[in-house]
DNA sequence: TCTGGGGTCCTTCCGCCA
DNA sequence: TCTGTGGCGGAAGGACCC
């Protein structure tokens, strides 16, 4: 989905459409409704707090504002924009109605989280079929189908891949965005793909880009020119070996139709560090509520946890974590917070806290 | 101006046990 | 009884993704 919360937003307040408008920030900076009936929308200027940008339309992008960037920096860079806060309920809605208006053309979908899916087009009818001078012309229509389909039902926009697997189809939905639909082959492969920049292989993140770099790594093509034995040494045997194959375009990782859980998690930012002396009683209660709300979580999907964790982040930002396996699963809020606070213990609480995160995994069906 | 929240998967280390 | 080896679960951290 392109740009998905944004264009969830859009689709409410259609006035904003065109300008810069970014997601982000706490529950404050809701839009007011005026008596002559207009919306008196947050401006980014003058934000303070720890917010990031979780989402940005086009032409906030195009002030320089990404997700991920902090809302003080985006404010920095486009005082302008409107702020609005993030909507979860919102955006579920709209996931599980796109999600349903692309099954109902193809069922065999890999969920990949909110705005996006994997597609299994392969044995779909008329998906084999030329269509005029186009060899591909029966699976492009496949492909446009879905699109109008996403549309009509969501009034959203989406990009997609069509490709010989998940890989390529991950690249391949961005390289028209938005509102795009790319078809490649594998011949397409040297010109298409090795041009880009290695980030833009799924899997391949900032540690990763930098190591190529320090390597003279900097394309895909200049990674696919790479001795695999040299990218063996250098990334160790299962890595390496991946790193080449991506370069050339190869995965054959099926589609996964069905996942379960593994665990689930809250966590929380302070507005401002937090001591564990003299702030003691602030952190515990923060603990008890998000052992709360996780046992709401577990007991409304049905699960139990049999490894309650907890993760501390640093005012330096180092984060560590602690967890404790019990002899029983539980989902239960007074028995997560307690096995929380005994992790706690084992924690040298000296520096101050920034964040405070309350974890389940080992989780059964109940 | 410092950097959210919710996840998955992998590696490494350690203790326990056969 | 001592030593080595290997499997396994738990714990911790890290990389990556949406």
């Amino acid at each position: 989905m392109d740009a998905f919360y944004a264009s969830v937003e859009l689709l409410r307040y259609p006035e904003l459409k065109g300008q810069p408008v970014v997601i982000g920030g706490g529950r404050r900076h809701q839009p007011v409704l005026q008596p002559d009936g207009t919306r008196q929308f947050a401006r980014l200027a003058g934000y303070v707090g720890r917010g990031v940008v979780t989402t940005a339309t086009y032409p906030a992008r195009d002030l320089g504002v990404g997700s991920g960037m902090g809302l003080m920096k985006a404010a920095a860079r486009a005082p302008q924009a409107v702020l609005l806060p993030t909507d979860f309920e919102a955006y579920r809605r709209l996931s599980r109605a796109f999600k349903s208006a692309v099954a109902e053309i193809a069922p065999q979908i890999e969920d990949r989280g909110i705005d996006e899916i994997y597609i299994e087009l392969t044995h779909l009818p008329g998906a084999q079929e030329p269509l005029g001078l186009d060899p591909y012309g029966g699976v492009r229509a496949v492909a446009q189908e879905i699109r109008n389909n996403v549309r009509q039902r969501t009034g959203l926009s989406c990009s997609v891949g069509v490709t010989p697997n998940k890989l390529l189809s991950k690249i391949a939905s961005e390289l028209d965005k938005p509102d795009g639909l790319t078809l490649l082959t594998e011949a397409d492969v040297p010109r298409l793909i090795w041009p880009l920049p290695v980030r833009r292989i799924n899997g391949i993140g900032p540690k990763a880009a930098d190591r190529l770099l320090a390597l003279g790594i900097q394309r895909v093509g200049q990674l696919a020119a790479r001795d695999p034995a040299e990218l063996v040494t250098h990334f160790g045997r299962a890595y390496g070996r991946w790193l080449h194959e991506a370069a050339h375009g190869r995965d054959d990782r099926p589609l996964s139709t069905h996942s379960e859980p593994v665990s689930m998690s809250r966590e929380t930012t302070f507005a401002r560090d937090l001591h564990a002396v003299r702030d003691r009683d602030e952190l515990g209660s923060v603990l008890t509520e998000l052992a709360a709300q996780l046992a709401v979580d577990l007991q409304k999907k049905g699960y139990a946890s049999r490894t309650i964790g907890i993760k501390l982040r640093f005012e330096d930002f180092k984060t560590v974590t602690r967890d404790l396996t019990l002899a029983q699963p539980l989902a239960d809020a007074g028995a997560i917070r307690h096995a929380a606070g005994l992790c706690l213990k084992r924690v040298d609480l000296t520096r101050r806290l920034r964040l405070l995160g309350v974890r389940a995994g080992g989780l059964v069906k109940v």
